[in-house]
DNA sequence: AGAATAGTGTCTATCAGACACTATGCA
DNA sequence: TGCATAGTGTCTGATAGACACTATTCT
Protein backbone atom coordinates (compact mmCIF):
# COMPACT_ATOMS: atom_id res chain seq x y z
CA UNK A 1 0.00 0.00 0.00
CA UNK A 2 1.17 3.27 -1.39
CA UNK A 3 0.37 6.28 0.47
CA UNK A 4 1.22 9.02 -2.09
CA UNK A 5 -2.12 10.08 -2.74
CA UNK A 6 -3.36 10.00 1.13
CA UNK A 7 -3.95 13.19 2.84
CA UNK A 8 -0.74 15.05 4.13
CA UNK A 9 0.15 17.03 6.96
CA UNK A 10 1.76 20.82 6.42
CA UNK A 11 5.22 20.54 7.87
CA UNK A 12 6.67 23.78 9.20
CA UNK A 13 9.62 25.02 11.51
CA UNK A 14 9.92 26.66 14.70
CA UNK A 15 13.11 28.23 16.09
CA UNK A 16 13.99 28.91 19.99
CA UNK A 17 16.31 31.56 19.07
CA UNK A 18 18.31 32.26 22.43
CA UNK A 19 20.85 34.94 23.51
CA UNK A 20 22.39 36.35 26.68
CA UNK A 21 22.34 39.87 26.74
CA UNK A 22 22.65 41.85 30.35
CA UNK A 23 23.52 38.94 32.17
CA UNK A 24 20.28 37.65 31.20
CA UNK A 25 18.92 34.75 28.97
CA UNK A 26 17.03 36.24 26.47
CA UNK A 27 14.50 34.43 23.70
CA UNK A 28 13.66 35.93 20.28
CA UNK A 29 9.61 36.31 20.40
CA UNK A 30 7.67 37.11 17.77
CA UNK A 31 3.99 39.49 17.11
CA UNK A 32 1.49 37.67 15.42
CA UNK A 33 0.16 39.94 12.99
CA UNK A 34 -2.56 37.48 11.50
CA UNK A 35 -4.81 34.78 12.88
CA UNK A 36 -4.81 32.35 14.48
CA UNK A 37 -3.54 33.88 17.55
CA UNK A 38 -3.17 37.25 15.96
CA UNK A 39 -1.42 39.99 18.07
CA UNK A 40 -0.08 37.38 20.54
CA UNK A 41 3.54 36.90 20.79
CA UNK A 42 5.18 33.07 19.18
CA UNK A 43 8.14 31.32 18.40
CA UNK A 44 9.76 32.28 14.60
CA UNK A 45 9.04 29.98 12.06
CA UNK A 46 6.92 28.88 8.95
CA UNK A 47 6.01 26.29 6.53
CA UNK A 48 8.69 24.11 4.60
CA UNK A 49 8.96 24.52 1.10
CA UNK A 50 8.30 21.65 -1.04
CA UNK A 51 7.84 21.13 -4.57
CA UNK A 52 5.25 18.05 -6.33
CA UNK A 53 6.99 14.95 -7.97
CA UNK A 54 9.87 12.90 -7.86
CA UNK A 55 11.76 15.91 -8.87
CA UNK A 56 12.63 16.96 -5.27
CA UNK A 57 13.47 20.96 -5.73
CA UNK A 58 12.99 22.45 -2.79
CA UNK A 59 14.87 23.13 0.40
CA UNK A 60 16.07 20.48 3.64
CA UNK A 61 13.95 21.30 6.87
CA UNK A 62 17.33 22.27 8.20
CA UNK A 63 17.35 25.32 5.20
CA UNK A 64 13.80 26.29 6.00
CA UNK A 65 14.68 27.15 9.68
CA UNK A 66 18.11 29.18 8.49
CA UNK A 67 15.62 30.80 6.29
CA UNK A 68 12.62 31.85 8.02
CA UNK A 69 15.29 33.20 10.53
CA UNK A 70 16.38 35.47 8.17
CA UNK A 71 13.05 36.69 6.91
CA UNK A 72 11.28 37.18 9.94
CA UNK A 73 14.11 38.48 12.14
CA UNK A 74 17.12 39.15 10.15
CA UNK A 75 19.87 36.96 11.48
CA UNK A 76 22.16 35.35 8.86
CA UNK A 77 22.69 31.97 9.06
CA UNK A 78 26.17 32.21 9.45
CA UNK A 79 25.63 34.58 12.97
CA UNK A 80 24.01 31.43 14.07
CA UNK A 81 24.18 27.97 16.02
CA UNK A 82 21.28 26.00 15.24
CA UNK A 83 20.48 22.29 16.47
CA UNK A 84 17.17 20.43 15.95
CA UNK A 85 15.44 20.11 19.36
CA UNK A 86 11.87 17.68 18.70
CA UNK A 87 8.86 17.76 16.67
CA UNK A 88 5.80 18.39 17.45
CA UNK A 89 3.54 16.62 15.56
CA UNK A 90 0.00 16.37 17.98
CA UNK A 91 -3.38 16.93 16.63
CA UNK A 92 -4.71 19.95 17.10
CA UNK A 93 -1.43 21.57 17.84
CA UNK A 94 -2.82 24.10 15.25
CA UNK A 95 -6.72 24.85 14.98
CA UNK A 96 -6.28 25.59 11.20
CA UNK A 97 -4.82 22.38 9.74
CA UNK A 98 -3.07 19.40 10.61
CA UNK A 99 0.53 20.30 11.06
CA UNK A 100 3.67 18.87 12.42
CA UNK A 101 6.31 20.92 13.55
CA UNK A 102 10.02 20.58 13.29
CA UNK A 103 11.66 22.72 16.38
CA UNK A 104 15.32 23.84 16.35
CA UNK A 105 17.00 26.15 18.89
CA UNK A 106 19.47 29.06 18.13
CA UNK A 107 22.24 30.36 20.51
CA UNK A 108 23.33 34.57 19.21
CA UNK A 109 26.52 36.03 20.25
CA UNK A 110 25.39 39.30 22.22
CA UNK A 111 26.92 41.54 19.90
CA UNK A 112 24.83 40.39 16.84
CA UNK A 113 21.88 40.13 19.23
CA UNK A 114 20.95 44.31 18.64
CA UNK A 115 20.77 43.37 14.45
CA UNK A 116 17.62 41.71 14.98
CA UNK A 117 15.53 44.35 15.73
CA UNK A 118 16.80 46.35 12.82
CA UNK A 119 16.15 43.93 10.10
CA UNK A 120 12.58 43.42 10.59
CA UNK A 121 9.33 46.20 10.92
CA UNK A 122 9.68 47.67 13.62
CA UNK A 123 7.41 46.32 16.58
CA UNK A 124 7.48 42.89 15.11
CA UNK A 125 11.09 41.05 16.63
CA UNK A 126 11.85 41.22 20.48
CA UNK A 127 14.17 39.86 22.93
CA UNK A 128 12.52 38.39 25.68
CA UNK A 129 13.48 38.00 29.04
CA UNK A 130 13.58 34.34 30.49
CA UNK A 131 14.06 34.80 34.15
CA UNK A 132 10.96 36.97 34.98
CA UNK A 133 7.29 35.27 34.35
CA UNK A 134 6.99 33.94 30.72
CA UNK A 135 4.10 35.67 28.13
CA UNK A 136 2.16 33.06 26.80
CA UNK A 137 2.55 32.06 23.49
CA UNK A 138 0.76 30.79 20.69
CA UNK A 139 0.07 27.65 19.67
CA UNK A 140 2.32 24.83 21.77
CA UNK A 141 5.08 27.42 21.87
CA UNK A 142 5.08 27.31 25.60
CA UNK A 143 6.20 23.75 25.52
CA UNK A 144 8.57 24.09 22.91
CA UNK A 145 10.09 26.86 25.07
CA UNK A 146 10.22 25.10 27.85
CA UNK A 147 11.89 21.32 26.09
CA UNK A 148 14.23 23.93 24.50
CA UNK A 149 15.35 25.57 27.33
CA UNK A 150 15.49 22.00 29.20
CA UNK A 151 17.94 21.11 26.22
CA UNK A 152 20.49 23.78 26.38
CA UNK A 153 20.79 23.96 30.23
CA UNK A 154 21.34 19.88 30.15
CA UNK A 155 23.98 21.20 27.22
CA UNK A 156 25.55 23.56 28.26
CA UNK A 157 27.71 21.73 31.38
CA UNK A 158 29.09 18.84 28.66
CA UNK A 159 29.48 20.56 25.33
CA UNK A 160 30.82 23.56 24.07
CA UNK A 161 27.67 25.48 23.33
CA UNK A 162 28.60 27.89 25.72
CA UNK A 163 31.02 29.53 23.74
CA UNK A 164 28.15 30.19 21.20
CA UNK A 165 26.57 33.07 23.32
CA UNK A 166 30.27 34.89 24.66
CA UNK A 167 31.50 37.46 22.17
CA UNK A 168 34.53 35.86 19.62
CA UNK A 169 36.74 36.62 22.49
CA UNK A 170 35.98 36.51 25.84
CA UNK A 171 37.17 36.82 29.63
CA UNK A 172 36.51 34.11 32.19
CA UNK A 173 33.62 36.33 33.59
CA UNK A 174 31.45 37.02 30.57
CA UNK A 175 31.80 33.24 30.25
CA UNK A 176 30.52 32.67 34.05
CA UNK A 177 28.12 34.98 33.48
CA UNK A 178 26.60 32.70 30.39
CA UNK A 179 26.54 29.60 32.45
CA UNK A 180 25.09 31.71 35.09
CA UNK A 181 22.15 33.25 33.13
CA UNK A 182 21.53 30.07 31.18
CA UNK A 183 21.90 27.76 34.28
CA UNK A 184 19.86 30.20 36.30
CA UNK A 185 22.40 30.04 39.57
CA UNK A 186 25.68 30.79 41.15
CA UNK A 187 28.83 29.90 40.21
CA UNK A 188 32.09 30.52 42.98
CA UNK A 189 34.34 32.57 40.91
CA UNK A 190 37.58 30.40 41.99
CA UNK A 191 36.09 27.14 41.07
CA UNK A 192 35.07 28.09 37.53
CA UNK A 193 38.48 29.62 37.27
CA UNK A 194 40.26 26.30 37.76
CA UNK A 195 38.16 24.75 35.08
CA UNK A 196 38.26 26.98 33.18
CA UNK A 197 42.07 26.93 33.52
CA UNK A 198 41.40 22.89 32.26
CA UNK A 199 40.22 23.71 29.11
CA UNK A 200 43.28 26.26 28.31
CA UNK A 201 45.51 23.03 28.96
CA UNK A 202 43.40 21.01 26.78
CA UNK A 203 43.80 23.26 24.09
CA UNK A 204 40.38 24.44 23.69
CA UNK A 205 40.74 27.58 24.68
CA UNK A 206 43.63 29.98 24.10
CA UNK A 207 44.60 33.77 25.45
CA UNK A 208 43.82 36.54 23.13
CA UNK A 209 45.90 39.70 22.63
CA UNK A 210 44.64 42.44 24.21
CA UNK A 211 42.57 42.89 27.56
CA UNK A 212 38.56 43.62 29.03
CA UNK A 213 37.11 45.75 31.16
CA UNK A 214 33.97 44.88 32.30
CA UNK A 215 33.74 45.35 36.36
CA UNK A 216 37.15 47.30 38.11
CA UNK A 217 39.67 45.51 36.84
CA UNK A 218 40.52 44.44 33.94
CA UNK A 219 40.27 40.87 32.22
CA UNK A 220 42.87 38.32 30.16
CA UNK A 221 40.54 38.12 26.91
CA UNK A 222 40.78 33.96 25.08
CA UNK A 223 39.11 32.96 22.28
CA UNK A 224 37.50 29.47 21.97
CA UNK A 225 39.22 27.19 19.79
CA UNK A 226 37.48 24.95 16.86
CA UNK A 227 38.20 21.06 16.86
CA UNK A 228 38.24 20.62 13.33
CA UNK A 229 40.51 24.05 12.36
CA UNK B 1 0.27 34.59 3.56
CA UNK B 2 -0.57 31.19 4.51
CA UNK B 3 0.71 28.26 2.91
CA UNK B 4 -2.42 26.34 3.70
CA UNK B 5 -2.74 24.97 -0.16
CA UNK B 6 1.14 24.95 -0.90
CA UNK B 7 2.51 21.22 -1.78
CA UNK B 8 3.28 19.40 1.33
CA UNK B 9 5.69 16.46 1.88
CA UNK B 10 4.40 12.89 3.10
CA UNK B 11 5.40 12.24 6.64
CA UNK B 12 6.84 9.21 7.89
CA UNK B 13 8.30 7.10 11.10
CA UNK B 14 11.32 5.03 11.02
CA UNK B 15 11.65 3.55 14.33
CA UNK B 16 15.02 1.79 15.39
CA UNK B 17 14.59 -0.95 18.08
CA UNK B 18 17.27 -2.77 20.12
CA UNK B 19 17.61 -5.37 22.44
CA UNK B 20 20.47 -7.18 23.86
CA UNK B 21 20.76 -10.94 23.50
CA UNK B 22 23.31 -12.99 23.93
CA UNK B 23 25.22 -10.03 25.16
CA UNK B 24 24.89 -8.57 21.73
CA UNK B 25 22.99 -5.49 20.98
CA UNK B 26 20.95 -5.85 17.94
CA UNK B 27 18.29 -3.83 15.93
CA UNK B 28 15.41 -4.88 14.34
CA UNK B 29 15.22 -4.99 10.56
CA UNK B 30 12.74 -5.39 8.12
CA UNK B 31 13.03 -7.28 4.54
CA UNK B 32 11.53 -4.82 1.93
CA UNK B 33 8.83 -6.51 -0.09
CA UNK B 34 7.95 -3.72 -2.46
CA UNK B 35 10.17 -1.18 -4.34
CA UNK B 36 11.92 1.30 -3.57
CA UNK B 37 14.45 -0.58 -2.67
CA UNK B 38 13.07 -3.83 -2.91
CA UNK B 39 14.34 -7.11 -0.88
CA UNK B 40 16.69 -4.31 1.22
CA UNK B 41 16.75 -4.22 4.93
CA UNK B 42 15.50 -1.18 6.66
CA UNK B 43 14.06 0.31 9.93
CA UNK B 44 10.71 -0.86 10.06
CA UNK B 45 8.41 2.28 9.66
CA UNK B 46 5.28 3.75 7.53
CA UNK B 47 2.88 6.77 7.02
CA UNK B 48 1.85 9.55 9.41
CA UNK B 49 -2.20 8.60 8.82
CA UNK B 50 -4.19 12.43 8.97
CA UNK B 51 -7.04 13.38 7.65
CA UNK B 52 -7.84 17.14 5.79
CA UNK B 53 -9.65 19.85 6.82
CA UNK B 54 -9.50 21.56 10.46
CA UNK B 55 -11.73 18.41 11.97
CA UNK B 56 -8.25 16.86 12.13
CA UNK B 57 -8.73 13.53 13.14
CA UNK B 58 -6.00 11.11 12.79
CA UNK B 59 -3.23 9.85 14.81
CA UNK B 60 -0.17 11.65 16.48
CA UNK B 61 3.36 11.15 15.31
CA UNK B 62 4.07 9.22 18.77
CA UNK B 63 1.09 6.62 18.11
CA UNK B 64 1.89 6.39 13.94
CA UNK B 65 5.18 5.23 15.12
CA UNK B 66 3.84 2.87 17.95
CA UNK B 67 1.09 1.60 15.34
CA UNK B 68 3.73 0.79 12.51
CA UNK B 69 6.05 -1.21 15.33
CA UNK B 70 3.04 -3.33 15.90
CA UNK B 71 1.90 -3.93 12.58
CA UNK B 72 5.39 -5.00 11.33
CA UNK B 73 6.98 -6.41 14.02
CA UNK B 74 3.87 -7.47 16.54
CA UNK B 75 5.13 -5.82 19.20
CA UNK B 76 2.93 -4.20 21.56
CA UNK B 77 3.39 -0.17 22.60
CA UNK B 78 3.36 -1.73 26.28
CA UNK B 79 6.41 -3.58 25.53
CA UNK B 80 8.11 -0.83 24.61
CA UNK B 81 10.61 2.08 25.63
CA UNK B 82 10.12 4.80 22.40
CA UNK B 83 11.94 8.21 22.54
CA UNK B 84 12.01 10.57 20.18
CA UNK B 85 15.75 10.61 18.13
CA UNK B 86 15.51 12.92 14.78
CA UNK B 87 13.59 14.21 12.04
CA UNK B 88 15.23 13.71 8.75
CA UNK B 89 14.00 15.56 5.78
CA UNK B 90 17.04 16.50 3.26
CA UNK B 91 15.33 16.25 -0.47
CA UNK B 92 16.12 13.52 -2.26
CA UNK B 93 16.17 10.81 0.86
CA UNK B 94 12.98 8.80 -0.52
CA UNK B 95 13.18 8.89 -4.17
CA UNK B 96 9.21 8.49 -5.08
CA UNK B 97 8.52 12.22 -3.26
CA UNK B 98 9.56 14.24 -1.10
CA UNK B 99 9.49 13.00 2.58
CA UNK B 100 9.76 14.19 5.82
CA UNK B 101 10.77 11.43 8.52
CA UNK B 102 10.39 11.16 12.38
CA UNK B 103 12.74 9.08 13.52
CA UNK B 104 12.39 7.11 17.10
CA UNK B 105 14.44 4.24 19.27
CA UNK B 106 12.87 1.98 21.05
CA UNK B 107 14.40 -0.46 23.63
CA UNK B 108 12.94 -3.88 24.23
CA UNK B 109 13.55 -6.55 26.95
CA UNK B 110 15.37 -9.52 26.07
CA UNK B 111 12.39 -11.81 27.19
CA UNK B 112 10.56 -10.23 24.85
CA UNK B 113 12.09 -10.11 21.77
CA UNK B 114 11.25 -13.42 20.83
CA UNK B 115 7.77 -12.37 19.62
CA UNK B 116 8.20 -10.24 17.52
CA UNK B 117 9.13 -12.98 14.27
CA UNK B 118 5.72 -14.64 15.40
CA UNK B 119 3.63 -11.37 15.11
CA UNK B 120 4.94 -11.36 11.18
CA UNK B 121 4.73 -13.63 8.37
CA UNK B 122 7.77 -15.53 8.74
CA UNK B 123 11.41 -13.77 6.99
CA UNK B 124 10.07 -11.02 6.89
CA UNK B 125 11.78 -8.95 10.28
CA UNK B 126 14.82 -10.38 12.00
CA UNK B 127 17.04 -9.30 14.45
CA UNK B 128 20.59 -8.03 13.42
CA UNK B 129 23.82 -7.74 15.51
CA UNK B 130 25.72 -4.52 15.50
CA UNK B 131 29.16 -5.71 16.65
CA UNK B 132 29.88 -7.17 13.26
CA UNK B 133 29.83 -5.46 10.31
CA UNK B 134 26.13 -3.58 9.48
CA UNK B 135 24.56 -4.39 5.90
CA UNK B 136 23.34 -1.71 4.24
CA UNK B 137 20.25 -0.38 4.52
CA UNK B 138 17.64 1.29 2.47
CA UNK B 139 16.82 5.19 2.23
CA UNK B 140 19.26 7.22 4.55
CA UNK B 141 18.81 4.57 7.43
CA UNK B 142 21.75 3.98 7.90
CA UNK B 143 22.41 7.24 9.03
CA UNK B 144 19.35 7.43 11.14
CA UNK B 145 20.99 3.76 12.79
CA UNK B 146 24.47 5.26 13.28
CA UNK B 147 22.60 8.65 15.09
CA UNK B 148 20.51 6.20 17.27
CA UNK B 149 23.39 4.31 18.38
CA UNK B 150 24.78 7.23 19.47
CA UNK B 151 22.17 8.76 21.15
CA UNK B 152 21.75 5.05 23.11
CA UNK B 153 25.42 4.80 23.81
CA UNK B 154 25.57 8.11 24.98
CA UNK B 155 22.15 7.97 27.15
CA UNK B 156 22.91 4.95 29.01
CA UNK B 157 25.53 6.25 31.09
CA UNK B 158 23.45 8.71 32.57
CA UNK B 159 20.12 8.24 32.50
CA UNK B 160 17.83 4.80 33.21
CA UNK B 161 17.64 3.60 30.09
CA UNK B 162 20.12 0.29 30.80
CA UNK B 163 16.97 -1.14 32.90
CA UNK B 164 14.64 -1.08 29.88
CA UNK B 165 17.01 -3.67 27.92
CA UNK B 166 17.10 -6.20 31.13
CA UNK B 167 14.48 -8.58 32.21
CA UNK B 168 11.86 -6.86 34.49
CA UNK B 169 14.10 -8.76 37.63
CA UNK B 170 17.68 -9.04 36.97
CA UNK B 171 21.68 -9.65 38.47
CA UNK B 172 24.19 -7.14 38.48
CA UNK B 173 26.14 -9.43 35.90
CA UNK B 174 23.00 -9.29 33.39
CA UNK B 175 23.06 -5.04 33.81
CA UNK B 176 26.82 -5.34 33.24
CA UNK B 177 26.02 -7.12 30.32
CA UNK B 178 23.83 -4.76 28.60
CA UNK B 179 26.14 -2.11 29.34
CA UNK B 180 28.92 -3.94 27.80
CA UNK B 181 26.76 -4.73 24.84
CA UNK B 182 25.41 -1.33 24.32
CA UNK B 183 28.57 0.41 25.04
CA UNK B 184 30.98 -1.78 23.01
CA UNK B 185 33.78 -2.17 26.38
CA UNK B 186 34.56 -4.15 29.02
CA UNK B 187 33.44 -2.86 32.79
CA UNK B 188 35.62 -4.53 35.38
CA UNK B 189 33.01 -6.14 37.75
CA UNK B 190 33.96 -4.89 41.00
CA UNK B 191 33.86 -1.32 40.10
CA UNK B 192 30.45 -2.04 38.34
CA UNK B 193 29.12 -3.91 41.35
CA UNK B 194 29.91 -0.18 43.93
CA UNK B 195 27.98 1.86 41.36
CA UNK B 196 25.42 -0.77 41.47
CA UNK B 197 25.48 -0.70 45.26
CA UNK B 198 24.87 3.24 45.20
CA UNK B 199 21.95 2.70 43.21
CA UNK B 200 20.63 0.72 45.83
CA UNK B 201 21.25 3.00 48.54
CA UNK B 202 19.33 5.85 46.48
CA UNK B 203 16.71 3.82 46.38
CA UNK B 204 16.37 3.30 42.58
CA UNK B 205 16.74 -0.52 42.62
CA UNK B 206 15.53 -2.98 45.41
CA UNK B 207 16.14 -6.65 45.79
CA UNK B 208 13.89 -8.81 44.48
CA UNK B 209 13.12 -12.14 45.60
CA UNK B 210 15.12 -15.19 44.24
CA UNK B 211 18.03 -15.71 42.62
CA UNK B 212 19.21 -16.21 39.26
CA UNK B 213 22.21 -18.67 37.61
CA UNK B 214 23.62 -17.18 34.71
CA UNK B 215 27.11 -18.19 35.40
CA UNK B 216 28.84 -20.86 37.64
CA UNK B 217 27.20 -19.58 41.13
CA UNK B 218 24.00 -18.00 41.61
CA UNK B 219 23.61 -14.11 41.85
CA UNK B 220 20.54 -12.15 43.63
CA UNK B 221 18.64 -10.45 41.77
CA UNK B 222 16.81 -6.73 41.65
CA UNK B 223 14.06 -4.83 40.16
CA UNK B 224 13.99 -1.29 38.98
CA UNK B 225 11.87 1.18 41.06
CA UNK B 226 10.02 3.63 39.33
CA UNK B 227 10.33 7.14 40.60
CA UNK B 228 6.93 8.03 40.34
CA UNK B 229 5.47 5.07 41.79
C1' DA C 1 38.23 -30.64 44.69
C1' DG C 2 38.58 -27.48 41.07
C1' DA C 3 37.11 -23.47 38.86
C1' DA C 4 34.45 -19.80 37.52
C1' DT C 5 31.62 -16.40 39.03
C1' DA C 6 29.59 -13.44 42.99
C1' DG C 7 30.85 -10.10 45.89
C1' DT C 8 34.24 -7.08 49.26
C1' DG C 9 38.07 -4.02 50.41
C1' DT C 10 41.78 -0.89 49.40
C1' DC C 11 44.84 2.24 47.07
C1' DT C 12 45.33 6.17 44.02
C1' DA C 13 44.25 9.86 40.93
C1' DT C 14 40.94 13.23 39.66
C1' DC C 15 37.65 16.57 40.28
C1' DA C 16 34.07 19.67 42.48
C1' DG C 17 32.68 22.73 46.18
C1' DA C 18 33.90 25.74 50.03
C1' DC C 19 36.64 29.29 51.30
C1' DA C 20 40.84 31.92 52.72
C1' DC C 21 44.00 34.40 50.35
C1' DT C 22 46.93 37.76 47.17
C1' DA C 23 47.13 41.02 43.11
C1' DT C 24 45.64 44.64 40.24
C1' DG C 25 43.80 48.71 38.56
C1' DC C 26 39.76 51.86 38.33
C1' DA C 27 37.12 55.58 41.14
C1' DT D 1 43.68 55.10 49.00
C1' DG D 2 39.89 52.29 49.13
C1' DC D 3 37.56 48.52 47.12
C1' DA D 4 35.58 45.53 43.78
C1' DT D 5 37.07 42.38 40.74
C1' DA D 6 40.86 39.25 38.77
C1' DG D 7 43.18 35.43 39.86
C1' DT D 8 45.79 31.67 43.19
C1' DG D 9 46.16 28.08 46.77
C1' DT D 10 44.43 24.64 49.87
C1' DC D 11 41.37 21.57 52.25
C1' DT D 12 37.74 18.05 52.06
C1' DG D 13 34.61 14.75 50.30
C1' DA D 14 32.90 12.04 46.33
C1' DT D 15 33.86 9.06 42.71
C1' DA D 16 36.22 6.09 39.03
C1' DG D 17 39.73 2.78 37.72
C1' DA D 18 43.03 -0.80 38.91
C1' DC D 19 43.54 -4.79 41.32
C1' DA D 20 44.19 -7.99 45.32
C1' DC D 21 41.22 -10.54 47.91
C1' DT D 22 37.34 -13.72 50.05
C1' DA D 23 32.91 -16.38 49.40
C1' DT D 24 29.85 -19.42 47.19
C1' DT D 25 28.11 -23.04 44.46
C1' DC D 26 27.92 -25.68 40.21
C1' DT D 27 30.27 -29.69 37.98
Amino acid sequence: MDAYQWPRPAVTVDIVVFTVLDADLKVLLIRRKLPPFEGQLALPGGYVRVSEGPEQRGESVEQAAYRELEEETGLPPKALYLEQLYTYGEPGRDPRMRTVSVAWYALVRPELAPMVLAGTDAAAAEWASLSLGRPPLAFDHDLILEQALERVRGKVDYSDIAFELVPRTFSTSELRTVFEAVKGEVYDAANFRRRFRRLIEDGLVEQAPGHRTTGKRRAAVYRFVKRDG
